[in-house]
DNA sequence: ACCCACTGTTCGTTATTCCGAACACTAGTT
DNA sequence: AACTAGTGTTCGGAATAACGAACAGTGGGT
């Protein structure tokens, strides 16, 4: 009967919902020279908790996670984000124009997006002969960018995160950082390339 | 004294971990169509807990929002993520694109648009056989559909009118009345289609 | 109408998180 | 040595999240 989850003994493996919780709660600690004492005054979190958080011997409620975060100054996602990932760091404010043209001239971007939508969504053929590079600045925070792969296959860049994609595949990322595309493949690569720009939540309607 | 912390009392503000938490689980559950037995017997969460995490009546632990996520197919981090709408990085693989057929099964229709935006923008790579024809009923009022031709030459037939497009251009369209895509070339044709949905709120006209 | 299958909710019980205090353990002072 | 001020770790008890079953509502199909 419903084993229930035995969190007791030193379960710890596949279906351990963030193995690294622990380790990151306590690299962030470490890292801002805090005690258990001083970051569980910090969080009201009893210091005995963030113990057995850091050697995972429990299995934290939200709340509790999150009070953490934010003593650590950062976000519940960022702490569970380390988990898959290394973490990020700051966020980088400086935004520009996007580029319609890859330095080398070995890559191609198509405007098809329709103008009057322009701070919503941009659209974009993409093609690169091999080793093409594009690369691009940061674009208006919150903006994500989704790449379909229609042939060939590339390899993007995003801070410091690489994947690989091919045909048939597709490839959301966020595009408020800086980011790179390159084609790795043998031939040429041509891709959908659609920018979602930050949809202001509800209101603000003016402009 | 340690209120410790009244949960039970509509608190509902500033100090919510995740104030729209339940609101999401809620909205992914539904994208999925599933009811709440469903996502319970799939994640392994009795179905009383799901109620109360979506209405915010109980503060879940972390292990229960991950088997959630997993269940809905996405992450802790993006149920998180949505309280404040943002992306990362997703990776879509070949297999897991959702395609649809036409009904005489030579028009190829693979959904790539992100499933959090379907509301707002829905895009798909269309394929289709010499004379193959799609249908599609009418999208909400003040949808714009736009065609983009990869390879090959459709017409596309909307109210009573008929346009050709050929390789390279790219078609606009209300999508808001029934329209037809033929594929009248010899060869196959490929294009990718966006459909923008009404802007509610603000008019998107400006410029 | 009835019954069936389904939706989501509420209700006891059990299992576990959380707290605070007591407990080691180490290092620095007198 | 002993005392002090730190560290992080266990230990009952209170608060509560999770479970499963029973409950109320709803829509369909005899």
């Amino acid at each position: 009967m419903s084993t229930r989850r035995s969190k007791k003994e030193p379960n710890s493996q596949a279906s351990d919902p963030t193995p690294a919780l622990g380790k990151t709660i306590q690299r962030l600690r470490k890292a801002y020279n805090m005690s258990l004492g001083e970051l569980s005054e910090h969080s009201g979190v009893a210091k005995s908790i963030i113990s057995q958080i850091e050697r995972n011997e429990t299995n934290p409620t939200l709340s509790t996670v999150y009070r953490l975060s934010r003593a650590l100054d950062t976000t519940i996602e960022e702490v569970l984000k380390a988990d898959e990932s290394e973490l990020f760091l700051e966020l980088q404010t400086r935004s520009s124009v996007p580029i319609l043209e890859s330095q080398d001239g070995l890559c191609r971007l198509a405007i098809i997006g329709p103008l009057n939508l322009v701070d919503i969504v941009q659209w974009y053929d993409f093609q690169a002969k091999p080793k093409g590079v594009l690369e691009s600045d940061p674009h208006p925070p919150g903006t994500v960018e989704h790449l379909y792969i229609l042939k060939g296959e590339l390899d993007v860049t995003t801070a410091d995160e690489t994947r690989s994609v091919k045909a048939g595949e597709t490839l959301r990322f966020r595009g408020d950082k800086p980011h790179r595309i390159v084609n790795v493949g043998e031939g040429e690569a041509h891709a959908t390339m659609l920018l979602m720009l930050r949809q202001l939540g509800a209101g603000v309607d003016s402009q």
